[in-house]
RNA sequence: AGGGCUAUCGCCAAGCGGUAAGGCACAGCACUUUGACUGCUGCAGUCGCUGGUUCGAAUCCAGCUAGCCCUG
């Protein structure tokens, strides 16, 4: 008997490319629609704009019916709820700037997915994502670079647990995104030309400060000051959600030069203000860590480490100082290292595991 | 209300008789499975106001107004 995978498909080309793949090669696929933050009728409306524009659900099940798979649509409001947006939400309610597609992709789209996959009776789960996993000699999963770095999403999935990766496949990235559309193209799948998804998918208009206040009203912290790192005041800012480090537009100070935001401080409510050399930096300490190509981190270890989703990565040296915590010390400084985000360790091109950085 | 100085885009600021530089801010677009960064594009029909001189004025002259400084 084959193979049983369940494919989340979200109606793109890769998900799409991904189910066709691994049917191709002899899986019993079905493919699944997580439902995450919109309404069945929102779900329903149409996603490329237009009156014949089609929805994600729609163009998924288009795709099973054309590759002859069953499909479902689950429901994983409540968690995506849980752990995508109200972390999302309080982390800025401390000063903090989340990733809340790290967060997606370990709690939603694997354990969640996963757990309902397993109870199905499948063997794995499957994703559209363009990156690979990998055994090492000693045993580790690792999730290693798609063939193609330019499309690169290794970074969002570093914090994924060895269980989820044992039993997860990622068939797109063996290709490049080119490969990917002409393959949709030739097996005649509906969705060969849409757009890559993009910004954080619950909020569409973009406007995530004003989604904070809706979602927490009156403990969102009110209006404060931009100071110098000496303390002067140069002026008045909308509250510290509205700010991460490294920021230059939106702070609204006509300096003559472009001045950045180098820190915030939910205490006091103050965003502080300096110029560009001072955002940057040669350490930074993380915790929540997640070990994926090393087991842990007994010695001090030299690797590669990216900042942020897209960072082109640093060299850097790594060594515990306590239970659940990391220093990085970069051999080159690296610019605008943000509380909240992920930094993510790599050998070569495979991921050996990250952290949450905390300062 | 004696004298002096200054008034150019939201902020700073070029301009010195020949038909409004630039920086910052701001906006839009691009980039992007997060927030940012970055890049590109746009952004004064007008130079405090009213007159005058001139072929031609933000640039010269006069008056007015406002702000700053000094002296009272």
């Amino acid at each position: 008997m084959s193979k049983k995978v369940v494919v989340g498909m979200s109606g793109g080309v890769d998900s799409s490319v991904a189910a066709y793949l691994l049917k191709k090669q002899g899986y019993d696929v079905i493919g699944v629609t997580m439902q995450i933050w919109q309404e069945e009728e929102e779900l329903k409306e149409e996603a490329e704009g237009g009156c014949c524009g089609l929805s994600a659900v729609d163009d998924a099940r288009r795709v099973a019916r054309a590759l002859d798979i069953p499909y479902y649509v689950m429901n994983f409001k409540d968690v995506f709820k849980n752990k995508v947006m109200d972390y999302f939400v309080e982390e800025y309610l401390q000063g903090r700037t989340p990733n809340p597609c790290i967060a997606c992709n370990r709690f939603v789209k694997w354990e969640s997915l996963l757990t309902r996959s397993l109870e199905l009776g499948a063997d794995y789960i499957a994703t559209g994502h363009y990156a690979r996993i990998h055994q090492l000699e000693n045993g580790r999963y690792v999730i290693q670079n798609s063939v193609t770095a330019a499309k690169d999403q290794t970074y969002a999935l570093y914090n994924l647990t060895q269980e989820q990766l044992a039993r997860t496949l990622m068939p797109v990235g063996d290709y490049t995104k080119e490969e990917i559309r002409q393959i949709a193209k030739e097996a005649g799948l509906p969705v060969a030309h849409k757009k890559d998804s993009q910004e954080i998918c619950f909020i569409p208009d973009h406007d995530y400060a004003a989604f904070i206040d809706k979602e927490a009203g009156e403990r969102v912290p009110g209006p404060g000051n931009f100071v110098t790192k000496d303390g002067m005041v140069l002026g008045e800012h909308k509250g510290i959600t509205h700010y991460t480090i490294g920021q230059r537009k939106g702070l609204n100070l006509a300096m003559g030069h472009p001045v950045f935001v180098t820190k915030i401080c939910p205490q006091t409510h103050q965003v502080v203000i300096g110029e560009n050399e001072d955002t940057y930096t040669n350490t930074l300490i993380c915790d929540t860590l997640n070990f994926m190509g090393m087991e842990d981190l007994k010695e001090p270890r030299k690797v590669w480490a990216k900042i942020r989703y897209s960072h082109k990565g640093e060299e850097c040296l790594l060594e515990r100082i306590g239970e659940d915590r990391i220093r990085c010390t970069f051999t080159n400084p690296v610019r605008a290292v943000t509380p909240g985000q992920a930094v993510v360790f790599y050998e070569q091109d495979y991921v050996l595991g990250g952290g949450t950085i905390v300062e």
